[in-house]
DNA sequence: CATGCACCCTATACCAACTATAGGGTCAAG
DNA sequence: CTTGACCCTATAGTTGGTATAGGGTGCATG
C-alpha cells in the first residue's frame, strides 16, 4: 500500500502520515524500488488507532503512551483507564470554560443596538472603564 | 509606567506585551533614558481591550480588526456586530464538537471492566475491527 | 563604595500538531 | 513522448505565546 492509499483509508493527509513517521509515532515502512513507502495492514491498524485517539482529543504524547500500553496484552488496564478518565475531566473543564465564554459573548452581542461605533456596546464592553 | 507595571495591571506577562508590540498590535511606546519602555494610559486602555477580546476567544487577527473599527467612532456598528456574531457561532460549534467527543469518550471509559490490556474495552475501541 | 537583587533590554529558539512550499523523481495512459 | 497524478526530501510557516541566553539599570543594604 502506498502512502496515498494509506492516507485515504484513514482520512489522513499524506503530509501528516510522513509527520507521524518523523516523530516516531509510525515506524519507518518498507520501501519499493522507486523508494516509495510501502505499508502493510499492521501499519494501517496503527494509524487507525492514532486517528481514533486523536479524534477523541488525546494529544500525540498521550497517543504514544496508549500505543505503548496496548502492546502489553497481559498488563492491567488501569493505566489506560486513568489516562482516559483524566482526559475526560480535561474535556469537561474545557467545555465549561467555553460555555462561560459563550454566555459572556452572547450577553455582549445582545447588548448591541446597531448604532455607530461611538455608542457600540460591544466596543464599550471591550474598552476599559465604560 | 514600566512594562512590568503595565503587565501587572492587565494580567499579562511581560513577554506577551513585547510580543504584542512585535506583531504590531501595540504601538512602540516611548523610552526613558535607560531605554526602558514607558507606557501611558492610552496604551493601558489598548492592552486592556486586547486582553478582554482575547478572553472572549477572539483571535489576534480579529482583535486587530476590532481595534481598527473601534477607532472610527462615526462608522456603523454593523461590522463589529458581524464579527461578534460569527465568533459566537464558531464557539457554539466548538462546544458541540467537544460535547460529542466527550460523550463518545465517556462511553469508552464506562465500558472499561478493569481487566488486562488484552480485553481492555478502551484499547479495543481505539483499535480497528474489534 | 561594592554588591546583590529585581527589573529591564534584544535576539533567538521552542511548544503542539500539523500544513505548505520548493525542487526534484516515477509511472501509467493517451 | 509528454502530460498528469503521484511520490521523495528538506525546510519554513502557522497561532499565540513561553523560555532562554547574555547582557544593562537602579535602588537598598552592608
Amino acid at each position: 500500500m502506498k502512502i496515498g492509499e494509506l492516507a485515504k483509508a484513514t482520512a489522513t493527509k499524506v503530509e501528516t502520515v510522513r509527520f507521524y513517521e518523523k516523530i516516531g509515532l509510525l515506524p519507518p515502512p518498507a520501501r519499493n524500488l522507486a523508494n516509495y513507502r510501502d505499508y502493510g495492514s499492521e501499519q494501517l491498524a496503527r494509524l487507525s488507532f492514532i486517528r481514533r485517539a486523536r479524534d477523541l482529543g488525546f494529544t500525540l504524547e498521550t497517543v504514544r503512551e496508549l500505543l505503548t500500553l496496548s502492546d502489553d496484552k497481559a498488563q492491567s488496564c488501569e493505566a489506560v483507564d486513568d489516562i482516559a478518565q483524566t482526559h475526560l475531566f480535561k474535556i469537561d473543564r474545557k467545555i465549561d470554560d467555553l460555555a462561560a465564554m459563550r454566555n459572556e459573548l452572547e450577553r455582549v452581542v445582545r447588548s448591541c443596538r446597531h448604532g455607530t461605533i461611538g455608542n457600540c456596546k460591544i466596543i464599550q464592553t471591550l474598552a476599559p472603564r465604560h
